[in-house]
DNA sequence: TAAAAGTCTTAAACTAGTTCATTTTTTTTC
DNA sequence: GAAAAAAAATGAACTAGTTTAAGACTTTTA
Protein backbone atom coordinates (compact mmCIF):
# COMPACT_ATOMS: atom_id res chain seq x y z
CA UNK A 1 0.00 0.00 0.00
CA UNK A 2 1.03 3.62 -0.71
CA UNK A 3 1.30 5.81 2.49
CA UNK A 4 1.97 9.24 3.19
CA UNK A 5 5.57 10.67 4.04
CA UNK A 6 5.12 10.93 7.63
CA UNK A 7 3.54 7.41 8.34
CA UNK A 8 6.20 6.07 5.76
CA UNK A 9 8.71 7.18 7.81
CA UNK A 10 7.18 6.68 11.29
CA UNK A 11 6.58 2.39 9.99
CA UNK A 12 10.05 2.34 8.77
CA UNK A 13 11.49 3.28 12.17
CA UNK A 14 8.89 0.23 14.07
CA UNK A 15 10.47 -2.00 10.99
CA UNK A 16 13.85 -1.82 12.54
CA UNK A 17 12.75 -4.25 15.44
CA UNK A 18 8.93 -5.61 14.02
CA UNK A 19 7.53 -6.73 11.53
CA UNK A 20 3.40 -5.83 11.18
CA UNK A 21 1.28 -7.07 8.73
CA UNK A 22 -0.47 -4.64 6.17
CA UNK A 23 -3.97 -4.62 8.46
CA UNK A 24 -1.55 -4.18 12.02
CA UNK A 25 -0.13 -1.17 9.70
CA UNK A 26 -3.55 0.59 9.45
CA UNK A 27 -4.70 -0.52 12.99
CA UNK A 28 -1.12 1.43 14.35
CA UNK A 29 -1.67 4.58 12.13
CA UNK A 30 -5.43 4.87 13.41
CA UNK A 31 -4.72 5.47 16.81
CA UNK A 32 -2.21 8.55 15.81
CA UNK A 33 -3.01 12.05 16.31
CA UNK A 34 -1.26 14.05 13.47
CA UNK A 35 -0.44 17.49 15.58
CA UNK A 36 1.18 20.78 14.38
CA UNK A 37 3.59 23.24 15.94
CA UNK A 38 4.57 26.56 14.50
CA UNK A 39 8.18 27.33 15.55
CA UNK A 40 8.67 29.11 18.99
CA UNK A 41 5.37 27.52 20.33
CA UNK A 42 5.11 24.72 22.94
CA UNK A 43 4.19 21.38 22.47
CA UNK A 44 4.63 21.00 26.49
CA UNK A 45 5.05 22.89 29.68
CA UNK A 46 5.65 22.15 32.75
CA UNK A 47 3.37 21.76 34.77
CA UNK A 48 0.87 20.25 32.19
CA UNK A 49 -0.04 16.47 32.52
CA UNK A 50 1.70 15.04 29.14
CA UNK A 51 -1.24 13.15 26.99
CA UNK A 52 0.99 12.07 24.77
CA UNK A 53 4.41 10.63 23.43
CA UNK A 54 5.52 12.05 19.84
CA UNK A 55 7.46 10.73 16.87
CA UNK A 56 8.56 14.49 14.90
CA UNK A 57 8.17 13.84 10.98
CA UNK A 58 9.49 17.30 10.34
CA UNK A 59 10.98 20.22 11.89
CA UNK A 60 13.19 20.43 15.35
CA UNK A 61 12.25 20.48 18.91
CA UNK A 62 13.75 21.22 22.03
CA UNK A 63 12.85 19.26 25.27
CA UNK A 64 14.30 21.16 28.69
CA UNK A 65 13.86 22.02 32.33
CA UNK A 66 14.36 25.48 34.31
CA UNK A 67 16.41 25.33 36.97
CA UNK A 68 15.54 27.30 40.68
CA UNK A 69 17.28 30.91 39.01
CA UNK A 70 15.34 29.64 35.64
CA UNK A 71 18.54 28.93 33.69
CA UNK A 72 17.34 26.05 30.89
CA UNK A 73 19.35 22.83 31.03
CA UNK A 74 18.60 20.99 27.80
CA UNK A 75 18.12 17.29 27.71
CA UNK A 76 17.76 16.84 23.84
CA UNK A 77 16.77 18.16 20.52
CA UNK A 78 14.75 16.40 18.85
CA UNK A 79 14.66 15.89 15.17
CA UNK A 80 12.63 13.73 12.25
CA UNK A 81 12.80 10.01 12.59
CA UNK A 82 13.11 10.68 16.63
CA UNK A 83 10.65 10.15 19.80
CA UNK A 84 10.10 12.16 22.10
CA UNK A 85 8.08 13.17 24.90
CA UNK A 86 7.82 12.98 29.00
CA UNK A 87 7.70 9.43 29.92
CA UNK A 88 7.55 10.03 33.39
CA UNK A 89 4.24 11.95 33.24
CA UNK A 90 2.83 9.92 30.42
CA UNK A 91 3.55 6.94 32.95
CA UNK A 92 2.32 8.29 35.94
CA UNK A 93 0.02 11.11 35.13
CA UNK A 94 1.96 13.20 37.33
CA UNK A 95 2.71 17.08 35.90
CA UNK A 96 5.48 17.43 34.16
CA UNK A 97 9.22 19.62 34.84
CA UNK A 98 9.81 19.62 31.30
CA UNK A 99 9.12 22.15 28.44
CA UNK A 100 9.33 20.85 24.90
CA UNK A 101 9.44 24.11 22.02
CA UNK A 102 9.83 24.13 18.33
CA UNK A 103 12.86 25.80 16.86
CA UNK A 104 11.35 24.87 13.25
CA UNK A 105 7.87 24.62 12.11
CA UNK A 106 7.56 21.17 12.78
CA UNK A 107 5.07 17.94 12.55
CA UNK A 108 4.73 15.54 14.78
CA UNK A 109 2.65 12.34 15.22
CA UNK A 110 0.84 11.55 18.77
CA UNK A 111 0.43 8.36 20.52
CA UNK A 112 -2.45 9.35 23.50
CA UNK A 113 -1.97 7.59 26.93
CA UNK A 114 -5.04 4.96 26.17
CA UNK A 115 -4.24 4.28 22.53
CA UNK A 116 -0.69 3.55 23.81
CA UNK A 117 -2.06 1.10 26.54
CA UNK A 118 -4.19 -0.10 23.65
CA UNK A 119 -1.64 -0.63 21.58
CA UNK A 120 -0.33 -3.30 23.75
CA UNK A 121 -3.42 -5.52 23.65
CA UNK A 122 -4.52 -5.22 19.94
CA UNK A 123 -0.72 -5.89 18.76
CA UNK A 124 1.00 -7.40 21.26
CA UNK A 125 3.97 -7.35 19.70
CA UNK A 126 4.66 -3.64 20.34
CA UNK A 127 5.62 -5.00 23.65
CA UNK A 128 8.61 -6.24 21.63
CA UNK A 129 9.06 -2.80 19.82
CA UNK A 130 9.02 -0.48 23.19
CA UNK A 131 11.36 -3.20 24.61
CA UNK A 132 13.92 -3.06 22.21
CA UNK A 133 13.60 0.80 21.63
CA UNK A 134 13.78 1.18 25.29
CA UNK A 135 16.77 -1.19 25.26
CA UNK A 136 18.76 1.01 22.55
CA UNK A 137 17.12 4.74 24.58
CA UNK A 138 18.85 3.41 27.93
CA UNK A 139 22.50 2.02 26.29
CA UNK A 140 22.37 5.94 24.72
CA UNK A 141 21.37 7.62 28.71
CA UNK A 142 23.41 5.11 30.55
CA UNK A 143 26.38 6.29 28.36
CA UNK A 144 25.38 10.22 28.29
CA UNK A 145 24.83 10.21 32.26
CA UNK A 146 28.62 9.81 32.33
CA UNK A 147 29.13 12.92 30.20
CA UNK A 148 28.41 15.38 32.38
CA UNK A 149 30.96 14.60 34.92
CA UNK A 150 33.41 12.93 32.87
CA UNK A 151 33.94 15.10 30.24
CA UNK A 152 35.21 18.94 29.94
CA UNK A 153 32.59 20.98 28.35
CA UNK A 154 35.14 21.16 25.42
CA UNK A 155 34.95 17.52 24.95
CA UNK A 156 31.61 17.57 25.32
CA UNK A 157 30.91 20.03 22.41
CA UNK A 158 33.10 18.19 20.10
CA UNK A 159 31.48 14.92 20.93
CA UNK A 160 27.90 16.36 20.19
CA UNK A 161 29.57 17.60 16.88
CA UNK A 162 30.91 14.54 15.99
CA UNK A 163 27.33 12.47 16.82
CA UNK A 164 25.12 15.15 16.25
CA UNK A 165 26.67 16.83 12.49
CA UNK A 166 23.41 17.37 11.19
CA UNK A 167 21.79 19.03 14.24
CA UNK A 168 24.32 21.37 15.19
CA UNK A 169 24.07 23.48 12.42
CA UNK A 170 20.27 23.45 13.05
CA UNK A 171 20.00 25.45 16.53
CA UNK A 172 21.42 28.31 17.98
CA UNK A 173 24.48 28.49 20.18
CA UNK A 174 22.82 29.63 22.95
CA UNK A 175 20.24 26.62 23.12
CA UNK A 176 23.69 24.51 22.64
CA UNK A 177 24.84 25.91 25.23
CA UNK A 178 21.81 24.77 27.85
CA UNK A 179 22.50 21.00 26.10
CA UNK A 180 26.07 20.96 26.85
CA UNK A 181 25.43 22.59 30.05
CA UNK A 182 27.31 25.94 30.03
CA UNK A 183 27.00 29.53 29.34
CA UNK A 184 26.68 30.57 26.49
CA UNK A 185 29.81 32.74 26.61
CA UNK A 186 31.63 30.01 27.25
CA UNK A 187 30.00 27.94 24.60
CA UNK A 188 31.65 31.11 22.84
CA UNK A 189 34.86 30.88 23.63
CA UNK A 190 34.92 27.12 23.42
CA UNK A 191 33.73 27.27 19.47
CA UNK A 192 36.00 29.98 18.22
CA UNK A 193 38.50 27.88 19.98
CA UNK A 194 37.80 24.65 18.77
CA UNK A 195 37.50 26.35 15.07
CA UNK A 196 40.89 27.85 15.11
CA UNK A 197 42.14 24.34 16.16
CA UNK B 1 5.94 -23.55 46.17
CA UNK B 2 9.00 -22.81 48.39
CA UNK B 3 11.68 -20.96 46.84
CA UNK B 4 15.27 -20.21 48.18
CA UNK B 5 16.00 -16.93 49.38
CA UNK B 6 17.84 -15.75 45.88
CA UNK B 7 14.65 -17.27 43.81
CA UNK B 8 12.48 -15.46 46.39
CA UNK B 9 13.77 -12.37 45.44
CA UNK B 10 14.30 -12.34 41.88
CA UNK B 11 10.80 -13.74 41.39
CA UNK B 12 9.51 -10.59 43.57
CA UNK B 13 11.29 -8.23 41.58
CA UNK B 14 9.50 -9.58 38.31
CA UNK B 15 6.07 -10.17 39.96
CA UNK B 16 5.84 -5.97 39.82
CA UNK B 17 5.38 -6.28 36.51
CA UNK B 18 3.97 -9.54 35.41
CA UNK B 19 2.32 -12.59 36.69
CA UNK B 20 4.33 -15.86 36.14
CA UNK B 21 2.25 -19.02 36.29
CA UNK B 22 4.43 -21.84 38.76
CA UNK B 23 5.45 -23.79 35.36
CA UNK B 24 7.03 -20.26 34.12
CA UNK B 25 8.58 -19.76 37.14
CA UNK B 26 10.19 -22.98 37.43
CA UNK B 27 11.06 -22.50 33.29
CA UNK B 28 12.18 -19.18 34.44
CA UNK B 29 15.00 -20.37 37.20
CA UNK B 30 16.31 -22.93 35.21
CA UNK B 31 17.85 -20.76 32.50
CA UNK B 32 19.35 -18.78 35.53
CA UNK B 33 23.10 -19.56 36.53
CA UNK B 34 24.00 -19.00 40.54
CA UNK B 35 27.48 -17.08 40.77
CA UNK B 36 29.88 -15.77 43.73
CA UNK B 37 31.89 -12.95 43.51
CA UNK B 38 34.26 -12.19 46.39
CA UNK B 39 35.43 -8.53 47.62
CA UNK B 40 37.87 -7.19 45.37
CA UNK B 41 37.12 -9.35 42.82
CA UNK B 42 36.07 -8.50 38.70
CA UNK B 43 32.85 -10.03 37.53
CA UNK B 44 33.92 -8.25 34.39
CA UNK B 45 36.55 -6.39 33.14
CA UNK B 46 37.10 -3.54 30.03
CA UNK B 47 37.55 -6.09 26.92
CA UNK B 48 36.21 -8.95 28.22
CA UNK B 49 32.38 -10.00 25.71
CA UNK B 50 29.44 -9.66 28.18
CA UNK B 51 28.43 -12.74 28.31
CA UNK B 52 25.72 -12.48 30.75
CA UNK B 53 23.19 -9.64 32.77
CA UNK B 54 23.18 -9.98 36.26
CA UNK B 55 20.84 -9.42 39.48
CA UNK B 56 22.21 -8.87 42.60
CA UNK B 57 21.20 -11.29 45.63
CA UNK B 58 23.40 -10.51 47.78
CA UNK B 59 26.09 -7.97 48.30
CA UNK B 60 27.46 -4.74 46.64
CA UNK B 61 29.50 -4.33 42.85
CA UNK B 62 30.91 -1.20 41.75
CA UNK B 63 30.17 -0.62 37.79
CA UNK B 64 32.98 2.14 36.53
CA UNK B 65 34.91 3.11 33.72
CA UNK B 66 38.43 4.25 33.60
CA UNK B 67 39.17 7.33 31.47
CA UNK B 68 42.34 8.11 29.82
CA UNK B 69 43.88 9.12 32.97
CA UNK B 70 43.04 6.05 34.65
CA UNK B 71 40.79 7.53 36.37
CA UNK B 72 37.95 5.44 37.48
CA UNK B 73 34.24 7.04 36.96
CA UNK B 74 31.86 5.25 38.65
CA UNK B 75 28.33 4.85 37.19
CA UNK B 76 26.61 2.88 39.83
CA UNK B 77 26.51 0.77 42.71
CA UNK B 78 24.49 -2.68 42.33
CA UNK B 79 22.99 -3.95 45.92
CA UNK B 80 20.52 -6.78 46.17
CA UNK B 81 17.53 -6.15 44.17
CA UNK B 82 19.39 -4.64 41.38
CA UNK B 83 20.10 -4.95 37.73
CA UNK B 84 23.15 -4.90 36.46
CA UNK B 85 25.89 -5.59 33.78
CA UNK B 86 26.71 -4.06 30.28
CA UNK B 87 23.31 -3.85 28.15
CA UNK B 88 25.34 -2.00 25.27
CA UNK B 89 28.18 -5.43 24.83
CA UNK B 90 25.54 -7.88 25.67
CA UNK B 91 23.28 -6.63 22.95
CA UNK B 92 26.22 -6.26 20.18
CA UNK B 93 28.59 -8.71 21.36
CA UNK B 94 30.89 -5.92 21.15
CA UNK B 95 34.08 -5.73 24.01
CA UNK B 96 32.58 -4.23 26.98
CA UNK B 97 34.88 -0.66 28.73
CA UNK B 98 33.36 -1.04 31.71
CA UNK B 99 34.74 -3.31 35.14
CA UNK B 100 32.13 -4.77 37.60
CA UNK B 101 33.88 -5.47 40.95
CA UNK B 102 32.66 -6.38 44.10
CA UNK B 103 33.04 -4.31 46.83
CA UNK B 104 31.61 -7.11 49.26
CA UNK B 105 31.26 -10.62 49.40
CA UNK B 106 28.06 -10.82 46.78
CA UNK B 107 25.78 -13.32 45.44
CA UNK B 108 24.34 -13.19 41.91
CA UNK B 109 21.81 -14.80 39.46
CA UNK B 110 22.99 -14.13 35.73
CA UNK B 111 21.56 -15.16 32.45
CA UNK B 112 23.29 -15.84 29.49
CA UNK B 113 22.54 -13.97 26.16
CA UNK B 114 21.34 -17.37 24.45
CA UNK B 115 19.23 -18.05 27.71
CA UNK B 116 17.86 -14.11 27.43
CA UNK B 117 16.98 -14.72 23.91
CA UNK B 118 15.29 -17.99 24.44
CA UNK B 119 13.15 -16.35 27.38
CA UNK B 120 11.01 -14.16 25.20
CA UNK B 121 10.49 -17.23 23.06
CA UNK B 122 9.29 -19.64 25.64
CA UNK B 123 7.80 -17.09 27.83
CA UNK B 124 6.58 -13.92 25.79
CA UNK B 125 5.52 -12.20 28.39
CA UNK B 126 8.88 -11.35 29.43
CA UNK B 127 9.11 -8.75 26.49
CA UNK B 128 6.18 -6.54 28.96
CA UNK B 129 8.57 -7.46 32.01
CA UNK B 130 11.62 -5.89 29.73
CA UNK B 131 9.68 -3.01 28.09
CA UNK B 132 8.53 -1.92 31.63
CA UNK B 133 12.04 -2.59 33.47
CA UNK B 134 13.79 -0.91 30.86
CA UNK B 135 11.06 2.20 30.38
CA UNK B 136 11.25 2.38 34.20
CA UNK B 137 15.04 2.65 34.34
CA UNK B 138 14.87 5.08 31.03
CA UNK B 139 13.16 7.50 33.48
CA UNK B 140 16.16 7.78 36.15
CA UNK B 141 18.96 7.58 33.26
CA UNK B 142 17.33 10.62 31.79
CA UNK B 143 17.20 12.44 35.24
CA UNK B 144 20.53 11.57 35.65
CA UNK B 145 21.87 12.89 32.28
CA UNK B 146 20.95 16.15 33.40
CA UNK B 147 22.07 16.01 37.19
CA UNK B 148 26.12 16.47 36.00
CA UNK B 149 25.92 19.48 34.53
CA UNK B 150 22.64 21.03 36.08
CA UNK B 151 24.18 20.35 39.76
CA UNK B 152 26.87 21.76 41.87
CA UNK B 153 29.01 18.21 42.92
CA UNK B 154 27.53 19.29 46.97
CA UNK B 155 24.10 19.13 45.58
CA UNK B 156 24.48 15.91 43.42
CA UNK B 157 25.77 14.01 46.68
CA UNK B 158 22.68 15.73 48.90
CA UNK B 159 20.69 14.27 46.39
CA UNK B 160 22.30 10.94 46.59
CA UNK B 161 22.32 10.39 50.20
CA UNK B 162 18.70 11.08 49.82
CA UNK B 163 17.63 8.88 47.41
CA UNK B 164 20.45 6.00 48.79
CA UNK B 165 20.27 6.47 52.42
CA UNK B 166 21.44 2.29 52.79
CA UNK B 167 24.18 2.53 50.02
CA UNK B 168 25.92 5.41 51.55
CA UNK B 169 27.30 3.83 54.38
CA UNK B 170 28.28 0.62 52.75
CA UNK B 171 30.88 2.29 50.14
CA UNK B 172 33.77 4.46 50.58
CA UNK B 173 34.57 7.99 50.16
CA UNK B 174 36.37 7.28 47.64
CA UNK B 175 34.11 4.98 44.93
CA UNK B 176 31.43 7.63 46.33
CA UNK B 177 33.94 10.55 44.69
CA UNK B 178 34.36 8.66 41.21
CA UNK B 179 30.34 8.34 41.32
CA UNK B 180 29.63 12.02 41.96
CA UNK B 181 32.50 12.94 39.16
CA UNK B 182 34.89 14.72 41.60
CA UNK B 183 38.52 13.56 43.52
CA UNK B 184 38.72 12.40 46.61
CA UNK B 185 39.84 14.87 48.52
CA UNK B 186 37.13 17.65 46.99
CA UNK B 187 34.74 14.96 48.47
CA UNK B 188 36.47 15.14 51.85
CA UNK B 189 35.78 18.49 52.01
CA UNK B 190 31.73 18.63 50.57
CA UNK B 191 30.96 15.73 53.56
CA UNK B 192 32.65 17.61 56.19
CA UNK B 193 30.78 20.64 55.46
CA UNK B 194 27.73 19.45 54.77
CA UNK B 195 27.93 17.69 58.01
CA UNK B 196 28.30 20.46 59.68
CA UNK B 197 25.78 22.20 58.35
C1' DT C 1 50.03 -8.53 65.81
C1' DA C 2 53.24 -5.83 63.13
C1' DA C 3 54.00 -4.03 58.75
C1' DA C 4 52.13 -2.58 54.59
C1' DA C 5 48.67 -0.68 51.90
C1' DG C 6 44.91 1.94 51.35
C1' DT C 7 41.75 5.78 52.90
C1' DC C 8 40.81 10.31 54.80
C1' DT C 9 42.00 15.14 56.00
C1' DT C 10 43.99 19.60 55.37
C1' DA C 11 46.06 23.32 52.93
C1' DA C 12 48.19 26.16 49.17
C1' DA C 13 48.61 27.08 44.32
C1' DC C 14 46.21 26.39 40.12
C1' DT C 15 42.47 25.93 36.04
C1' DA C 16 37.86 25.38 33.99
C1' DG C 17 33.95 27.62 33.87
C1' DT C 18 30.80 31.77 35.67
C1' DT C 19 29.23 36.42 36.06
C1' DC C 20 28.62 40.87 34.64
C1' DA C 21 29.04 44.54 31.46
C1' DT C 22 29.63 46.29 26.73
C1' DT C 23 29.74 46.09 21.66
C1' DT C 24 28.83 43.87 17.23
C1' DT C 25 26.17 40.87 14.32
C1' DT C 26 22.08 38.42 12.97
C1' DT C 27 17.22 37.58 12.99
C1' DT C 28 12.53 38.96 13.57
C1' DT C 29 8.75 41.93 13.05
C1' DC C 30 5.83 45.47 11.33
C1' DG D 1 13.51 47.71 4.57
C1' DA D 2 13.91 50.19 9.14
C1' DA D 3 13.49 49.44 13.91
C1' DA D 4 13.49 46.32 17.54
C1' DA D 5 14.82 42.15 19.59
C1' DA D 6 17.66 38.37 20.10
C1' DA D 7 22.13 36.07 19.53
C1' DA D 8 27.06 36.16 19.48
C1' DA D 9 31.73 37.97 20.76
C1' DT D 10 35.03 39.84 23.99
C1' DG D 11 37.18 40.88 28.32
C1' DA D 12 37.93 41.41 33.42
C1' DA D 13 36.97 39.87 37.98
C1' DC D 14 35.29 35.92 40.35
C1' DT D 15 34.16 30.78 42.23
C1' DA D 16 33.85 25.68 42.06
C1' DG D 17 36.62 22.11 41.66
C1' DT D 18 41.71 20.14 40.69
C1' DT D 19 46.39 19.14 41.75
C1' DT D 20 50.08 18.17 44.58
C1' DA D 21 51.98 17.11 48.83
C1' DA D 22 52.19 15.59 53.51
C1' DG D 23 50.52 13.58 57.79
C1' DA D 24 46.90 10.86 60.50
C1' DC D 25 43.85 7.08 60.63
C1' DT D 26 41.98 2.36 59.21
C1' DT D 27 41.95 -1.89 57.04
C1' DT D 28 44.25 -5.78 55.06
C1' DT D 29 47.64 -9.23 54.89
C1' DA D 30 51.35 -12.23 56.21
Amino acid sequence: MNYKESHTLILNNIARFIDLTELEKQKYLSLLTEIEVKKKTFLMQAGDITKYEYFITKGCLKVYTLDEDGAPHISMFAVEDYWAGDMASFMTKEPTRYFIQATEDSELLGISRANYELIFQEIPKFERFYRMLYQRSLVSYIRRSNYGISLTAEERYIAFKKKYPKIVNRITQKDLAGYIGITPEFMSKIISKVNRM
